[in-house]
DNA sequence: CGGGAGATGGGCT
DNA sequence: GCCCATCTCCCGA
């Protein structure tokens, strides 16, 4: 439990730009989920980019279909897919609407800050570094799943904000491949939070 | 303790 | 048929 509640909520105009830019902007910003009244959430720390067209690595790469048709737009909203049968992948698209016809940010991890305990039951883990630390894990932690595609971020159960302390590490954003992905996979589209363990993947030289 | 195998299902081509 | 993230179990050092 805790007494936050959200301010300082991202506009729909913040994601009204290129999606590589969207990406790298959102590092450090609060994703927050609401189950049962209290607030979920923690600071972003990584991310990837998937541009609509000429990124064979989007979904939107192929054109309009049920499943990617959140990516289309309107910027600032939710899209998330069913992945390997059992897990989910939380994006936001972003998109300058003035170039671009569809993009979204894949969020790959987060900093765990709000109910922390409550994540702790929903992952089923007790280590504070593997309840976010991946796309599917991440939206277990918060308890997102397919009923919450395609809905705005800038009011409901699921928001952006601007943080209210700093993420862990020395602050620099670096890029590199994006993960787990085929085409496109030279492409440096993927960004996190230098010495932030929290990051996804191997354990870190960190002990938490 | 780290590493590898195997399992899991929907949306596309 | 191909593509994906994560868990658990079972090794071998």
């Amino acid at each position: 439990m805790n007494d936050y509640y959200p301010n300082n909520i991202l506009s729909q105009s913040f994601y009204n730009i290129d999606t590589l830019t969207a990406a790298k902007a959102l590092i450090g910003k609060l994703l927050l989920k609401k189950n049962n009244e209290v607030w979920s959430g923690g600071m972003i720390v990584e991310t990837e980019a998937y541009l609509g067209k000429g990124d064979p690595a989007c979904h939107a790469a192929r054109g309009k279909t049920p499943r990617n048709a959140p990516m289309f737009g309107p910027v600032g909203q939710s899209y998330v897919y069913f992945i390997y049968g059992m897990y989910y992948c939380f994006n936001i698209t972003a998109f300058d609407t003035n170039k671009q016809n569809a993009g979204a940010v894949l969020i790959r991890a987060l900093e765990p800050v709000l109910d922390i305990s409550g994540m702790k039951i929903r992952r089923n883990k007790q280590i504070l570094r593997e309840l976010t630390n991946g796309p599917g894990k991440l939206c277990q932690a918060l308890g997102i799943d397919k009923s919450f595609n395609g809905k705005s971020l800038q009011q409901g159960d699921i928001l952006a904000a601007e943080s209210f302390l700093p993420p862990s590490g020395d602050g620099f954003i670096v890029s590199d491949t994006r993960i787990g992905i085929k085409e496109g996979a030279d492409y440096p589209f993927r960004f996190y939070l230098r010495n932030n363990p929290y990051v996804s993947g191997k354990v870190r030289k960190t002990t938490l």
